[in-house]
DNA sequence: CGGTTTTGACCCGCGC
DNA sequence: GCGCGGGTCAAAACCG
């Protein structure tokens, strides 16, 4: 599947003082041209068959998101409720071909079936080491509970939204403990999340998330995972997030940031946060291209072939 | 010390 | 009514 090509690599360390516009240089600027030219057309048929993956894949995943919630009250549920039951497909951008890949904490909504989110279903695409169960989607869940289930091997996590200003749901003393009455009252505020790796495929967690936010992303957790560095772990114990007026966003590569929302407010949070992310991954995307040694290698070789193109 | 995670126990709906 | 299984609770452990 994987096109065969032969050795690429280029020795470009050439000392500009010993060159000279002979015949032999002109010759190895034409042959670099067409080695270009070669890669070129080798990367958009990389291209097309990779969208030809990813299309055959999301096929697959439509036919097995068809299956009914296991639960049976959940599938009664599902049943009554399935008008406005959204299936997602979160995919990563698995390229080989880049030194970063984006995970599942950056996974994006892929389909979008009914404008109603009540029941949303998400696959997200995690690696193979990683065996925990978090999903970093920019809220904070608070986990809550985990069982195995019988059609699967591998444990449910239960979450829930662990952070709103009008959501009463807190863990207080063991004196103070909410009970499930609270809940009841507040169930359109409530949003519950369980993840469960699916059967067919272990490194895809397939999220269900239950009702609706009514407040903005507390917290945008972007990891870029190069080659070279690993997935962050999960966050345990304290939470970043040190006060209901501050976000944060973390990387493997770049120091932590924290917003003050005291000021600035949610809104203005939300927009700060998408440039911070848009920031973020252009430094990152910049940041893993330098450092990759074929990058370099094939850039020299596009700016050669440019010089010698405008030279013709 | 306060918040989060873990995990066994309990609750409750459903099918038989 | 009983058993099963999924969902949730809550005490203890853990962590920064």
């Amino acid at each position: 599947m994987e096109p065969t090509c032969g050795d690429t690599s280029l020795d470009l360390n050439v000392d500009p003082s010993t060159m000279h516009m002979d015949g032999a240089l002109v010759e190895e600027l034409r042959r670099l041209s067409c080695e270009n030219k070669r890669l070129t057309h080798l990367c958009e048929n990389y291209m097309a068959l990779q969208k030809q993956l990813s299309q055959l894949i999301n096929t697959n995943f439509d036919q097995q998101l068809d299956y009914p919630i296991e639960s049976s009250r959940k599938r009664k549920a599902a049943e009554s409720d399935q008008c406005c039951t959204n299936k997602f497909v979160g995919v990563s951008n698995n390229n080989a071909e880049c030194s970063s890949i984006i995970t599942e904490d950056s996974f994006k909504k892929y389909k979008d079936f009914n404008s109603s989110p009540k029941v949303s279903k998400f696959l997200v695409k995690t690696e193979a080491s990683n065996n925990s169960l978090y999903v970093m989607d920019g809220y904070q869940w608070r986990k809550y509970g985990q069982k195995v289930t019988r059609d699967n091997p591998s444990p449910r996590a239960y979450f829930r939204c662990s952070f709103a200003p009008s959501c009463p749901v807190k863990k207080k003393s063991s004196q103070n403990k909410i009970k499930l009455s609270n809940f009841s009252n507040v169930s359109h505020h409530r949003m519950i999340i369980w993840v469960q790796r699916s059967l067919e495929d272990p490194t895809i967690l397939v999220t269900t998330y239950e009702g609706e936010h009514n407040h903005g992303h507390q917290r945008a957790e972007i990891s870029l995972v190069s080659n070279q560095s690993e997935a962050l772990p999960p966050l345990k114990g304290s939470s970043p997030v040190s006060s209901p007026n501050t976000a944060t966003i973390r990387s493997a590569v770049c120091p932590t940031v924290t917003l003050d929302l005291v000021k600035s407010g949610l809104v203005e949070f939300e927009s700060a946060q998408k440039s911070s992310i848009q920031q973020f991954l252009v430094q990152q995307m910049a940041t893993s291209l330098t450092r990759d040694p074929n990058f370099t290698t094939e850039l020299a070789t596009a700016i050669s072939g440019k010089i010698l193109e405008a030279q013709w």
